[in-house]
DNA sequence: CTATTCTTTGTACGGTCGTGCTAGAAATGT
DNA sequence: ACATTTCTAGCACGACCGTACAAAGAATAG
């Protein structure tokens, strides 16, 4: 009655192997073949664990939002108020360990906005994930419009910087006015900003 | 001994085209044949006058560059001070008429954050075009470490709101959260903020 | 054992890609 | 007129692309 058992382990063995490469190799020219051989498998063997290509694509998108999401939300979620998790999300972002990442992050940025209709699943979620963790980091009590207003800020100032240290390495520079930023959150809270 | 002249207004007309479909078109997938098809010249007409594909992008970019930055620069320049010529710059690049623009001009910068290399013209320019343009706005008498600070800042912030924009399309959110950013420039000048 | 289903592989097909080659038309100087 | 150079076009080549197909090995249930 019932065959050989699909081997989900498998296909997420595979998925991170190939996200893995696509941090490493880029977005933009990825194809079956160079990953297949990359990973010691037929390209084949690719296509019967994640059907088309476009199919793929979303796949490892997805993991790579599950990745990155994780791996700060966790960092915002422990802190007491906007301004330190403002802070604890710059500091982790502006790690270099995290370049890759973020390099590929802005490569697939860049593409979804010149095709919302394929990458619809990231545009609905590149904004509105951080949105909600930065929110929840402002208290129940927060006023929702000044809440909104804050945390669109945090994310655009943070994403802006980390585009500007990507392309010009300059983390002296970017770092200064990430301190600057970070002050003014501090001052809004009622408390002394940081000497820098 | 000399014959038919170079006709350089020709090779001009055909890169002006050629920008166009790109910002239309997108950046990802261009390739000689479609382009040529929808100007109505063959491909060997543009391998003519671009060389390869490669020199080809590199024209383009080049070009888009010079659109983009003379488009907005020129607003700045004639402001008295950081905090008006912020505001023109936001005014203007969060222009629906300049998205098409800006979303390929974020394509352009992923890639490029993928291929240094290969797109190191960009990153050499895409900071530092506005950084000084920015800089010239605060004067020649302000503090050189305030002033690259403030306009990394905002640099970045304007970069950010409008990556938050192209992908959300929520323009009363992030004109929110824009507002208020730019009455902390208005504060920093010592001039009162404007209200929102 | 057999039957069934999943996994993996090799192969092949049609399509698009960049680009080199050849040749004719157009525009100049002599 | 001619020679020379640019412009434009058509064509062909090899390479890579996504993917469909057939077949062999592996793991389960009966």
């Amino acid at each position: 009655m019932a065959g050989r058992p699909v081997d989900h382990q498998r296909r997420a063995e595979l998925l991170d192997a190939v996200v893995d490469y696509t941090v490493e190799h880029g977005f933009s020219e990825l194809s079956w073949r160079p990953v297949a051989a990359a990973l010691g498998v037929s390209t084949t063997t690719l296509v019967h664990h994640f059907g088309t290509k476009e199919q793929m694509l979303e796949t490892i998108l997805g993991r790579l939002r599950e990745r990155m999401f994780a791996a700060t939300s966790e960092a915002v979620g422990d802190q007491p108020d906007l301004a330190t998790a403002a802070r604890a999300v710059w500091t982790r972002t502006s790690d270099p360990r995290q370049w890759a990442e973020f390099r590929l992050f802005f490569a697939v940025y860049g593409r979804a906005l010149q095709s919302p209709q394929q990458f619809a699943d990231f545009l609905d979620h590149v904004v509105a994930d951080w949105m909600g963790a930065l929110r929840d980091a402002q208290g129940p009590d927060a006023d929702p419009a000044t809440a909104a207003r804050t945390a669109t800020l945090v994310i655009a100032t943070i994403r802006g910087l980390l585009l500007d240290l990507l392309a010009t390495g300059d983390r002296v520079r970017v770092q200064d006015a990430a301190e600057s930023f970070l002050a003014t959150l501090d001052d809004k809270a009622g408390r002394p900003s940081r000497p820098h």
